[in-house]
DNA sequence: CTGTTAGCGCGTTCAG
DNA sequence: CTGAACGCGCTAACAG
């Protein structure tokens, strides 16, 4: 790799001018511009970032963890969130914390303030807040992005969304369409990170006057066999409930293929919602009513208020909702058979 | 951030010995070790990675290209790539090449012997090979992995599975069956980066006697909804078709969805493989019958491939082909009706 | 066993 | 408009 100094000798000039032709900086003749880029060319140089972050004091990455980028979340969340950074010309680092012994501890703890100027860190409900305040609290800026509750601050800065609304809205639909007899399929434990939703499932049934049954309720991990295996269980024991709320998307599209295994139809037999609105919600058969959060924005909006922190701009507050949430009614929900 | 002056001051000892001591080097007296440590406590001192680089003219991150995280193949392959990664201690930048304007060229360029010591290319059918020749005869290692032709090179170390064996494969699967009338929905150009697998099929057709009727192919483009708008098509033109191979499994989902809304029955009225094995294959309805690539050996091999190229190691060939192919066969084939 | 010296490649003063 | 000098934080080589 050639460096600055090969280059400049080869124009006949320093570093100096050689940066200054390349960043647009100071005043430079026409003359030497031109023999600068010339040598540029010619040697075929890059500025080294590595240098450059040293002397600048200023990282060109950010570093986003995340539990796995195998489950169909997170891809979309990675992307927005890289776009974001690339728009503020910054590279992103990623982390599968899941993968990691640790959690990602020794991973944040390498990375932030050294690699990467500030951490993104994608809520899975396994936080260790220790560690992300200790690394907060050395300076760099850390930020939670899809925090469940906007009410309540995880002492970090946070990007959240209300998922307790969340529940609340796709039960109501449940609701509307005529359901009486609902279950739910909750992918945490009750006090987990779907506890948020799981509560706005129960506030929509109080609010129409409807007893929680809690033998109507199983929880379980999420993912998608986990789904599979809590709905094959409940419609094993609770036959006659006709409608299931599920507190995620990837248990959901389980949820969808044992109903079907069971042979039970949807959305003549039962009807499924839940929530989220990841790509494959669209493309199951049949597609999933689900209510859709605002992922993209979530990862945006994150790394923005990661650049924010770092910049010591004033941010709005510790705790920043997104309020946008939309049912997406589709195949999975339909109207009780007459019986009920 | 604590500097390692400001350990090295506390502890009343020289950076040199607070490096040994945290890098297990040299010899260092327990006394003076505890002390050290004690001080690197007191202090939350952690290394800076970028200072450490410079010096020691290594990144610590390795950098991966791909089209778009949000295509359900890339998920599975970063996660290998980073586990790989980070058996070697390695960070793993990622690069979505689709949503840059010029596909990655100035990605790769800033990237490439600055902060990243190798990058790893994702093959999409669109590679700048120009751009990535480039940057290797500067002296960064590139790899090129998924590359489809173990017979032919890049001009770039890469490693390859053989696609045209797996097209025989899944269209052997099909006529074992039974199948006569064979359409094929391809997800690329027929000279693309599906050609490969197009050529496969067409092996298998002509090694069982049969003729390839021309109005019985599509190509389309690798996304779930060309797939799906390709089929209907065929299905619309083609009615007799009894089976079809599809180059990949994102299309091929698009494809079972185009069946059901034309009311046609997986398998009992056509029969559907592809190529790949992406996680979702197996939990659609119909389950995707498909040829297994080796996805994750693809991506692993990639980077070690490209620590091997770093470590000046002797590499085995410019071409390291990953053989495992398996049928994996599940619900969406099965024999054609007895009227066939 | 520990300290001293030198420099990785670059960007930023501040003189000229 | 250009160049010399300095330092970012760390480590390698060598001296003590």
């Amino acid at each position: 790799m050639a460096t600055i100094k090969e280059v400049a000798a080869l124009a006949g000039v320093t570093p100096t001018t050689v940066t200054n032709v390349l960043r647009g900086r100071g005043r430079v003749s026409e003359a030497t511009r031109a023999r600068v880029l010339d040598a540029v060319r010619q040697k075929g140089y890059r500025p080294n970032l590595t240098a450059r972050a040293l002397v600048e004091r200023k990282a060109p990455t950010l570093a986003l963890m995340l539990g796995c980028i195998t489950n169909p979340f997170y891809p979309e969340f990675t992307l927005q969130a890289q776009l974001a950074a690339r728009r503020h010309e910054r590279f992103l680092l990623i982390c599968n914390t899941d993968e990691e012994r640790d959690g990602g501890k020794q991973f944040i703890e390498q990375v932030a303030g050294s690699l990467s100027d500030g951490v993104l860190v994608a809520n899975n409900g396994e936080l260790d807040l220790q560690a992300l305040l200790a690394v907060s609290s050395r300076g760099t800026p850390v930020v939670i992005s899809v925090w469940e509750d906007p009410a309540t601050s995880p002492g970090i800065p946070a990007v959240a969304f209300d998922s307790r609304r969340a529940g609340r809205l796709a039960t109501a639909h449940l609701i509307a369409l005529g359901h009486r007899r609902i279950g739910a399929v909750i992918a945490s434990s009750r006090q987990g990170i779907h506890s948020g939703r799981y509560l706005g499932f129960r506030d929509a049934l109080n609010e129409a006057g409807l007893a929680c049954d809690e033998r109507h309720i199983r929880f379980c991990t999420d993912t998608f066999d986990s789904g599979y295996a809590a709905a094959l269980a409940l419609f094993g024991e609770q036959p006659d409930i006709s409608a299931v709320f599920v507190s995620n998307d990837l248990p959901a599209l389980g949820v969808l293929n044992a109903a079907a295994d069971r042979g039970l139809s949807v959305p003549a037999d039962l009807s499924v919602v839940s929530i989220t609105d990841i790509h494959q919600a669209a493309q199951s058969r049949p597609s999933l009513s689900t209510v859709r959060i605002p992922t993209a924005e979530m990862a945006a909006r994150g790394i923005e208020l990661l650049l924010d922190l770092l910049e010591k701009r004033v941010v709005s507050g510790p705790v920043i909702c997104i309020p946008d949430l939309t049912l997406i009614a589709r195949q999975s929900t339909a109207a009780p058979r007459a019986r009920d």
